[in-house]
RNA sequence: CGGGGUGUAGCUCAGCCUGGUAGAGCAUUAGCUUUGGGAGCUAAGGGUCGCGAGUUCGAAUCCCGCCGCCCCGACCA
């Protein structure tokens, strides 16, 4: 008897949804396409922003804030800019609302001489005032964070995966030539990669991207893929090298040693909400969510057994004060989280909704735990043995020195299951294309997925890479990206069979 | 935006074919019992049956239009 009502092996789409509803994530709100995040899914959002922020930080960058709505004239500057976001954008044209025939619409003598687009991201904008605030060579590099909402009117909206509105981080870095802000761009990717890896427990392969799937505007375009549960691929960071694009579009130039005016060349990189729905399809279970200690709103949380008895303000104050001892801790260099659940409501019912959230230690505490000085927990990534809900006892003492350690454990162990799905699941064996089209054109078969194929190709442009694009499609593959550790030597190009150039990763994606 | 599915209580759903004043389980609230683990009994509250127009004496049920959600596709840093 699972927590969820679905499995994942019976409709994995409707699993997630229950993951998301029953580990109090999120709901759908009012808003079409958009979500009401919820104090869990908050909670998770927020210490991503924390760790993520503390990183980017170390890294010399501020933080600033731009507003949410951006002249129309300002978007139209960068053309392929413009063509990849123009079709999916939300616009503000009237500034008051009035009562016409009973009915609150946009008061038509009110229209915006110029209409405002809500920012769908914001190169545009900052790049306004980079422009300003770039002079001299001095002034670089100039590199700047921002938390902010964005939005893109989506066709098909999935909770996390994609929302019309979404949160996130933008960064946007100025640099006096291509190698130092390489440099940047790199560094950005690696920032996700192991931000990914160690914070989130969630293993991915970073590498370039084809120029089919650049961000627009972009020079290159570099990201981050994770493998789902399903076996499909998430797209959970990206990071581009803008070139002088955005420079020229924006007059971003600044005064040499020489005393000439040269453009810059801008990076931009980001993370977003999504991660959440990565989270959930790496480490969610039939049970829930199995929320990663590193980045778990609470780490462990205490369900004292209260019986509406005197007695149980003795328990109380044990568990009390094992919170206030556990707090002094600390793990994956912040304080350690210990939460004490005293809702008055039935101790197995509040077991369970931490189970579902997945809480990572959730401690189970009697008064025959306080007499005995013990603490009885269960780990919520190794929740069952069988049929059996696995709990442990060990002295109050020593769960306090192992605190900690525990929770490290934890996050290791996550990793380390996730990490064998990804390596177990990708295929390095198909020399043709008919060899991919024999594998992911037949029907997966119970309870299997199919994961990702890593393949020699040509790297070809334009038409022929459009060409390659639709035979892909038509096994529902994409181009993942180039993986940035390469073989030493390439075979055959899989769709065209001359000599290749790259390995790239292939699979179904969201 | 195209194809398919779906919409009835907070949740999961029955009722619809064959029109006759709204149902179950879980959840909620109250009381009693129970207490080392998703408790039991009793009672109560809760729904303009997605929205609108139509057929009809009468519509959750039949017809038409629209909308939301889910899946597939198109699109998608």
């Amino acid at each position: 008897m699972h927590a969820l009502k679905v499995t994942r092996a019976e409709d994995f789409p409707e699993w997630y949804q229950a993951v998301v509803r029953d580990a109090d994530l999120a709901e759908l709100s009012p808003t079409r396409g958009s979500m009401i995040i919820k104090p869990w899914g908050m909670g998770l959002w927020e210490r991503i922003q924390g760790e993520l922020d503390r990183r980017i930080k170390d890294a010399g960058h501020d933080n600033y804030y731009f507003p949410l709505l951006i002249p129309l004239a300002f978007f139209a500057k960068e053309a392929e800019h413009v063509e990849g976001f123009a079709k999916e954008m939300a616009v503000v044209t009237h500034h008051r609302l009035k009562q016409i025939d009973g009915e609150l619409k946009p008061d038509p003598d009110a229209a915006l001489t110029e209409p405002l687009i809500i920012r769908p991201t914001s190169e545009t904008i900052i790049g306004d005032a980079f422009s300003r605030w770039v002079k001299s060579y001095r002034d670089l590099p100039l590199k700047l964070n921002q938390w902010a909402n964005v939005m893109r009117w989506e066709m098909r909206t999935r909770m996390f995966l994609r929302t019309a509105e979404f949160l996130w981080q933008e960064g946007h870095t100025v640099h006096a030539d291509e190698a130092d802000a390489m440099v940047e761009t790199m560094w950005a990717l690696e920032l996700y990669r192991s931000f990914s890896e160690d914070f989130l427990a969630m293993p991915v392969i970073h590498g370039e991207k084809p120029e089919n799937e650049r961000f627009p505007g972009a020079v290159r375009t570099y990201s981050i893929e994770a493998m789902m549960q399903d076996g499909k691929a998430l797209q959970a960071g990206t990071s581009h090298y803008l070139g002088t694009h955005f420079a020229e579009a924006q007059n971003i130039r600044y005064q040499d040693k020489e005393g000439g005016m040269t453009l810059a060349h801008t990076t931009s990189w980001g993370m977003s909400t999504r991660m959440i729905g990565g989270v959930i399809m790496t480490h969610g279970d039939d049970d829930g969510l199995r929320t990663p200690p590193a980045a778990a709103p609470r780490q462990i949380v205490i369900v004292p057994m209260l019986r509406g008895k005197p007695e149980d303000a003795e328990l109380k104050e044990y568990c009390a004060s094992l919170v206030a001892e556990l707090n002094k801790l600390s793990a994956f260099s912040w304080p350690v989280r210990a939460y004490l659940d005293i809702k008055d409501a039935r101790p197995a019912d509040k077991r369970w909704d931490w189970v579902r959230r997945g809480a990572p230690i959730i401690c189970e505490i009697g008064p025959r735990d306080a007499a005995n000085g013990q603490v009885t927990f269960i780990k919520r990534n190794a929740l069952r043995e069988g049929d059996k809900i696995k709990s442990h006892s060990v002295s109050r003492a020593d769960f306090i020195a192992q605190a900690a350690k525990l929770l490290e454990e934890t996050q290791a162990e996550l990793f380390a299951e996730a990490k064998a799905r990804l390596d177990n699941n990708i295929r390095a064996d198909f020399k043709t294309f008919a060899d991919l089209e024999t594998y992911y054109g037949t029907e997966d078969k119970e309870g299997e997925f199919k994961g990702w194929a890593r393949v020699h190709w040509a790297r070809p442009s334009g038409d022929a890479l459009d060409k390659v694009g639709e035979r892909l499609k038509a096994l529902k593959l994409t181009i993942r990206n180039a993986p940035a550790a390469q073989p030493a030597s390439y075979g055959a190009c899989i769709f065209s069979g001359e000599p290749a150039v790259e390995e790239i990763l292939i699979a179904r994606a969201y």
